[in-house]
Order: structure tokens, then sequence, then C-alpha cells
DNA sequence: ACTCCTTTGAAGTGC
DNA sequence: GCACTTCAAAGGAGT
């Protein structure tokens, strides 16, 4: 494992025990994967292909199984995938927070160069001003001390009345195209990738994505005093927001088993619903899904979280930092659109699941299963984080 | 149409 | 503080 002498001085994660669930066979695989670092990749893929598909056309049942599949996966897998994962290796998130402005030359999408509020080049902390009488986000709107505002209208304003319209997010950054019908077709250059499909936007809108709301509040800040900032109800949506009447609708009356009343439900429904941020290896996947996917011709995600989960064990301390990092960038960006937001909010919007068949009560009291993939011994707890992790 | 599978990590709950 | 649970993504497979 790459990772991580969790000693106490250790900010990455000092006080997360790092249990590795690899069994025994792993630990052989790890030599192996060392001495077959250099094996063929097309060698690999072409034995895995063909095993696939011996798999698919193989009447054995015992062959055609996703366990079987996946002992071939993990027979092919160690140091399969050597390759640096970090190739094309996107300027995805958005850099430290406190240093943006120094990133933002890099290509960053979000930012253009001097859009920070200087509050925002020195600190590490994205400005807050919090005003009770705005919308939740409004965090991310602080105001910008610059006492030199351009003095030709902004694109913000309208060119006729010289008044504050809303700037469509496209307008702050090229991640987000207009849609044909004047909605703000959302999608995160981290990986809610361009043509994803994009979450529940309810008619009033939601709060504006990350990169929008971190461009409205770069971009913004320095162009509007306080007085001037547009409404930002803009028709846009964060990938982590999704309309609960949209993605989670229930099909029966009463989904929620709790003598809920058809207005609450109701209410509860159009109630977004804010995804987790997602963590290092969620990030990981994502960017490397795809790769995988090309090199071994697999589509089941089950078989490609398998090969990401030992890609990622095999990436060095330093590799997974960066990942870690992104998290952590992504968790505090999260936490600074959704003050509010708790993880709990969003227990029982997923479909439960059982444990070794047994239905489980939630904490919300709905049925529930726990991951039974993950044998007993073999279930993780929470490994230290890189060097430079912060929470 | 819906759920499961499979991975790791963050965060919540309960003791 | 520890153990456990849930949910983040993904899409094929199974019901």
């Amino acid at each position: 494992m790459p990772q991580l002498d969790g000693g106490g001085g250790d900010d990455l994660g000092a006080n997360d025990e790092l249990i590795s669930f690899k069994d025994e066979g792993e630990q052989e695989e790890k030599t192996a994967e060392n001495v077959s670092s250099e094996r063929d990749l097309d060698d690999v893929k072409s034995s895995l292909v063909n095993e696939t598909e011996n798999n698919s056309s193989s009447s054995d049942s015992e062959v055609t199984s996703l366990s079987s599949l996946l002992m071939t996966i993990a027979q092919h897998d160690s140091g399969l995938f050597k390759a640096s994962p970090y190739a094309t290796y996107p300027l995805l998130m958005i850099p430290d927070l406190g240093n943006l402005a120094n990133l933002s030359h890099l290509g960053n999408p979000y930012l253009s160069p001097g859009a920070l509020s200087p509050s925002a080049r020195t600190s590490n902390k994205v400005p807050v001003v919090q005003h009770g009488h705005l919308p939740p986000f409004s965090p991310l709107l602080s105001y910008s001390p610059d006492p030199f505002p351009p003095r030709t209208p902004p694109p913000h304003l309208s060119p006729d009345t010289g008044l504050p319209r809303t700037p469509h997010p496209a307008e702050l950054s090229p991640y987000y195209p207009l849609s044909p019908g004047g909605m703000g077709h959302m999608t995160h250059p981290l990986g809610w990738l361009p043509g994803q499909s994009v979450y529940g936007i309810p008619a009033g809108g939601f709060r504006p994505s990350y990169p929008a709301a971190l461009a409205m509040n770069s971009s913004m800040s320095s162009r509007f005093s306080p007085h001037m900032v547009p409404s930002l109800q803009t028709s846009v949506s964060h990938p982590a927001i999704v309309s609960t009447a949209i993605k989670q609708e229930p099909r029966d009356g009463n989904r929620h088993g709790c003598g809920v009343s058809m207005g609450d439900r109701e209410k509860e429904e159009k109630k977004p619903h804010v995804k987790k941020p997602l963590n290092a290896f969620m990030l990981y996947m994502k960017e490397q899904r795809p790769k995988v996917v090309a090199e071994c011709t697999l589509k089941e995600s089950a078989a490609i979280n398998q090969i990401l989960g030992r890609r990622w064990h095999s990436l060095s301390r330093e590799e997974q930092s960066k990942y870690y990092d992104m998290a952590r960038k992504e968790r505090q960006l999260h936490s600074q659109l959704y003050p509010g937001w708790s993880a709990r909010d969003n227990y029982g919007k997923r479909k439960k699941r059982k444990r070794d068949g047994r239905p489980e009560t939630a904490p919300d009291g709905q049925i529930t299963h726990t991951q039974s993939a993950a044998p007993e011994g073999k279930r993780h707890r929470t490994p230290p984080r890189p060097e430079n992790y912060e929470k």
C-alpha cells in the first residue's frame, strides 16, 4: 500500500487508522504487482478481453458469474495499470482557495486573472458574508472592497438600463453552455462531464454550481458594489443538487410511511437533494473510469470499480494526495455553498440495501442494508490521508 | 422500472 | 473513541 505512516503528526489523517483490507493473497499480489509491472498492457488487455468473452460465451455458470469474472480480473490486474494516472490529469478542481489567484493563469475555468478579491487572495478561506435575508448561497457572494470597479458596465449589467441582469453561468465559465431552452445546462468541469445528464432543475432554479458560484463570487465581487449584486436565483443547478421530485419520486403514495401529509410530501419531494461531495476515491474513479473501460473493454461498473480500487491502492502517497486534496477542496466548497447541509440529510434518499438478506432499520426508520459485499474483516475504516491532508 | 453489485472515503449515529 | 451505517459514481445485470 502506498500509504501512509499515519503518524500523529501526519496532517493527512493523523487520527485515522489505516486498515488494509487486503487479504494475504493481496499481499502476495502486491509482490506480483511489482514483478509484473512491466507486462505489456496490450497482452493483459487481450487476455482480459478473451477471458471476458470466453466467460460470456461459456455455458459454465461458474465462469459466467460476476465473481469468477472478478477473479479473472484480479489475476490480471496485478501491476496492470502503471501508467501515471495523471497523464491526463485535468486541472479540474478549484485550487486551494487561498491560491486561486496564483493558479488562475493555469487555465482554471473558474477564474480569470485578478478575479479574486484581495481578501480571497490572501486568505485561506472563502470570504463569507452571510446575510440573513439572502439565499443560502450568499456566503459566496462576498462584496469586494475593491474601490475601483470598472467604469464600463460589465456584461452583467444591461447595456440599456445599466441595471444588473442575472448573469448566466455560460457567461461566467466556458463550461456552462446555454441550453436551447435557456436553462443552464450545468456541467462540472470536475467530472460532471459535458453531455452528462443534468440533475433536476426546478423551475425556480437552484443555487449556482460550485464553479459558477465561485466564478460569480470572483468576478462579481470585483465588479459590483453590494447593491448591484444581482439575484442569483439563476436557473442553474449544481450536479450535487437533485430535485427530489424528479430523481427520488416515490411511486407509492406514502413512501416514507410516516403519515406525511400530501402537502408536506410535495414539499419534501420538491426539496432539492444536495448530494455529498465526492471523496478522493470517487474523484479518482470519475477520472480514471473511462481509461479503464477503454483499456479492458469491461463495462460492468462493479468490475471496473474493483480494478479502480486496486489501482487506487497502487498509487503512491503523493499521487493519492492529489485526490485527497481535491476532495478536501470539494468539501470546503460544498460546505461554503451549503452551510447547513449534513450528510444525514440524504439518509434514505437511496433505496435501502439489505444486510445478509435481512432487512435492517436505517436511522430514519427505513429498511436498509449495509454493504453486503464487504466481508467481515475486510470492511474498511477510514484510512490515513496523504501527508498534506487537511480536514 | 427498479435494485444490486463493487470500490473507498466522509460523515453521521449509537454505545 | 470505536464500530457500524449510509451515500457519494457508474452502468451492466438481474428481478
